[in-house]
DNA sequence: CTGAAAGCGCTTACAG
DNA sequence: CTGAAAGCGCTTACAG
């Protein structure tokens, strides 16, 4: 049905082959005779049959995403169109196109890749998270398949190309610009406490804590899989708590945005009462009341690299295993001011 | 290297014809066979190369999506995450996989897919929105190719399947609230006019206007294409007629944000001085200042009828074009109130 | 500079 | 119930 390379050649009065050497514009093949065949392939509108290639070349042009789930909210945040911009604008310089994972537990998630890599459907893979104990990383290193992840591998770091935000340092960071604004008792609302960014976080948060004489509170520690569908309560009860914190370090504007929703009926005023700076700079953020203090970081270019990382390892396999740090950086608005005395 | 059906068939001392039908469990071949079979296969850890076998039966089990663009700041909009979701959700039921269209402007994407049709990278694919004038549309209708879009298709509508919001209906229907509120005036803010959308809103917000004798003024119609980057101006322009606006009409609640926060430099109040009706409740609109009157299309189900009538459609080829209507509704907040005397 | 042949890994009539 | 053979549409040594 569809035209093929014989049919071409058979046009041009050449065989196959040599169609497919001028298809590949191989140099030792004639002027006159790559111009006939292209004739001829425009004349019957040809197209190379990429399957069939692909087949023999080993190699698909294509690279896959594994999402962390596609059919939960994760979705709804920004992280994931902005980090698939950066995926494409890279992938496209080299004609790469993306295949997505659609799995909606970890086991179908498991299954699609392996049927992705031994399917041969893909060069590559991009994990767009790290999580601790994840077999699809696993999966990924013994069977010696070209990936890089968004996000620190919880192990075999030293193994695996990755780009990744300094968590650590950048959450440092904004916990000491909120004891310089006098908050000794800060809580840390962190996301699920599976991810890797959650634990370096946390450690940023306590590193930050301790070199400024300031007692760690187990107490202050809340992971969103305890909070979700019970923000309110979770709040009430920190915010009832006899040492009850100033502010708030929050894994992610989504939640910060709940937060402060919330502390509101309870007559808390945000940033009097409770300072917050959270994470990931959402475009509205800034149009909040009080706009939110977020550190943006940089989600697009955590896209750009790992695929950059992921194109140079198809093109060089076992090549040198890189780890890019994106910079992270706070932007200051208004959802933080000093402690009351 | 990889193993392939010729190792299998050795190890279990079958023919790999009868490998690749137990790989189909195909009813003929005997419990034992099979059984043996699928020993050697898990033995080897045997994967089925999924190139070689859709180069034969002529099918990849996998959809294409083409995006309005990737690199844009469309994809910040929340339309995206959500239309895949119910893409995925679907798609996963019937096993199959998603292929992303990565280019930047029309004429790259029209090449992709045109690499995808040709190329056998999909079976089917779902076009993320419906502008006029589409080349890619006119592509995919001339080559036969089995697809579904997302929007009205503004030509050749009775041959094409395809998935919409009644927008002329809902446009049509919140222009009547606000008129129930007492506005006169009423500007429409729509999106890029070559968006089929923006015609259909358009058309719903004049026939509210004719229906209850308001006159239609043409200087209150404006399209994002001309705010673009310039907003705030347009804003004042608009707010400094002779016969100013009460309230508006806008195609996208992040477009309704924008004018929010310039409206309040101006000193002019939402909702006293100026109400806002917008589109897509965005999950942040219940938390903005005032929270944000918006219509919900139902992002989520687009994407899940869109994908059920390709699948459809890639089964049953050339059977019934469809036109599936997803209802959206208004889910009233507080940016829009009775105009002031 | 070009062609004939083998092969990528699978499926599927055709025989038996 | 199973195997040998042809073929999907391409690429690539091997010859010449």
């Amino acid at each position: 049905m569809a035209v093929t390379i014989k049919d071409v050649g058979k046009l041009a009065n050449v065989s196959p082959s040599t169609v497919s050497r001028v298809l590949a514009n191989h140099p030792k093949i004639s002027d006159e005779t790559k111009r006939k065949v292209r004739e001829a392939m425009e004349e019957l509108g040809y197209h190379p049959n990429l399957q069939a290639r692909s087949l023999v070349v080993k190699s698909t042009k294509t690279i896959g995403i594994v999402m962390p789930n596609s059919t939960e909210r994760v979705l709804e945040n920004p992280f994931f169109p902005e980090v698939l911009r950066g995926i494409c604008l890279e992938a496209r310089k080299s004609q790469f196109g993306i295949y997505l994972t659609t799995g909606a537990t970890e086991e179908e998630i498991l299954q699609e890749v392996i049927e992705m890599v031994h399917g041969k459907r893909v060069d590559g893979i991009i994990l767009l998270y790290s999580k601790t104990n994840d077999q699809i990383m696993d999966y990924l290193l013994h069977n010696n398949f070209p990936f890089t992840v968004i996000g620190r591998p919880y192990q075999n770091a030293e193994r695996i190309t990755f780009v990744d935000n300094d968590n650590v340092f950048i959450t440092k960071q904004i916990t000491e610009y909120l004891i310089q604004l006098g908050h000794k008792k800060i809580a840390f609302i962190g996301a699920n406490m599976e991810m890797v960014f959650t634990i370096d976080r946390l450690k940023g948060f306590k590193q930050a804590l301790k070199e400024n004489g300031i007692a760690y509170q187990k107490e202050l520690i809340v992971y969103d899989k305890e909070i979700a569908g019970r923000t309110k309560e979770k709040l009430a009860e920190i915010l009832n708590m006899e040492s009850r914190p100033t502010a708030l370090v929050v894994s992610d504007d989504f939640i910060a945005i709940e937060l402060i929703s919330y502390a509101e009926e309870l007559s808390i005023s945000i940033p009097e009462d409770l300072s917050i700076v959270a994470f990931n700079n959402i475009s509205t953020g800034k149009y909040m009341k009080p706009s939110l203090t977020s550190v943006d970081i940089n989600i697009f270019q955590l896209g750009v690299e790992a695929t950059k990382c992921l194109l140079d390892d198809i093109t060089y396999p076992n090549s040198v295993m890189k780890r890019i740090t994106v910079p992270a950086k706070m932007v200051e608005r208004n959802s933080c001011c000093k402690v009351a005395e």
